[in-house]
DNA sequence: TATGCATCCTGTAGCCACTACAGAAGCAAG
DNA sequence: CTTGCTTCTGTAGTGGCTACAGGATGCATA
């Protein structure tokens, strides 16, 4: 019988993430022992890290729910899970794209501080102009 | 006389988040007219600017109004925007290679959809191995 | 003067996905 | 029986906004 602590321990997720889990419906009701302790089964084991992988993968919470869903229908359900994943993808790769202009502008900004072109080159920048 | 739609237009900060900002003591708190509204001055101005600024390169909310504190401080602030500034970029550079994964292993996924080496190869490694 | 629309006000609740308690109870080993 | 670990429920907090509801004010036009 494996309880919370092991649940957390096999799947990655931390115990009080897998209570908010069964709370918000993400995850299927837990069985309970006669003193009204969680108890989980393999397949429940599954299912958390399921979960904790399209979380890694950046999906959403709702995202991860329909990929679960989708990996139990009968089949065809590639080309939803494909769909799906292409827009996670275009979604990271925008993200992406924005962080990399981020740590430009700012790399710029902290090389320029050793250069002593002004006071405060940093804080010109943030200044108005 | 500079209202706080003006404010916002100017400054680039929406009218919420510029009450926000005042609730939070994020910004000094604005003047108002005889019949209770906000107004603004240049200098208020100049803030929300700053403020903007710093949160566009991504800094949080509490090193903003402390780069700004540094802005107004005599001199010999520069070191410490600098050390400011250095932090966060590791953290911006941490967090873009923590992507750029995420990223590749999202698209080898996806790429590997049309190859159609199973029924479903994205499924296949959301499930337990 | 009346009307209508834009702008503004306060206060509260919601978002995402957890995380962090407090206080109580259960369980196993020595 | 005590000690210490685990688990329980319930609630509140995180960051940084954003989105209302319901009302007041300001200004231009008919």
């Amino acid at each position: 019988m494996i309880a919370i602590g092991e649940a957390s321990r096999l799947s990655g997720v931390s115990i009080e993430t897998i209570r908010y889990y069964e709370r918000e419906g993400i995850i299927s009701t837990a069985g309970r022992t006669a003193s009204g302790r969680r108890t989980y089964t393999d397949a429940e084991i599954s299912e958390l890290r399921f979960i904790k992988r399209s979380r890694d993968l950046g999906f959403s919470i709702s995202d991860a729910v329909a990929l679960r869903h989708l990996a139990n229908a009968p089949s065809d359900a590639c080309e939803t899970v494909e769909q799906l994943g292409r827009k996670h993808l275009f979604n990271v790769q925008a993200k992406l794209a924005e962080l990399q202009q981020l740590e430009s502008a700012l790399a710029e900004l902290v090389a320029n501080c050793t250069k002593g072109l002004s006071d405060c080159p940093m804080l010109d920048a943030l200044r108005a102009r």
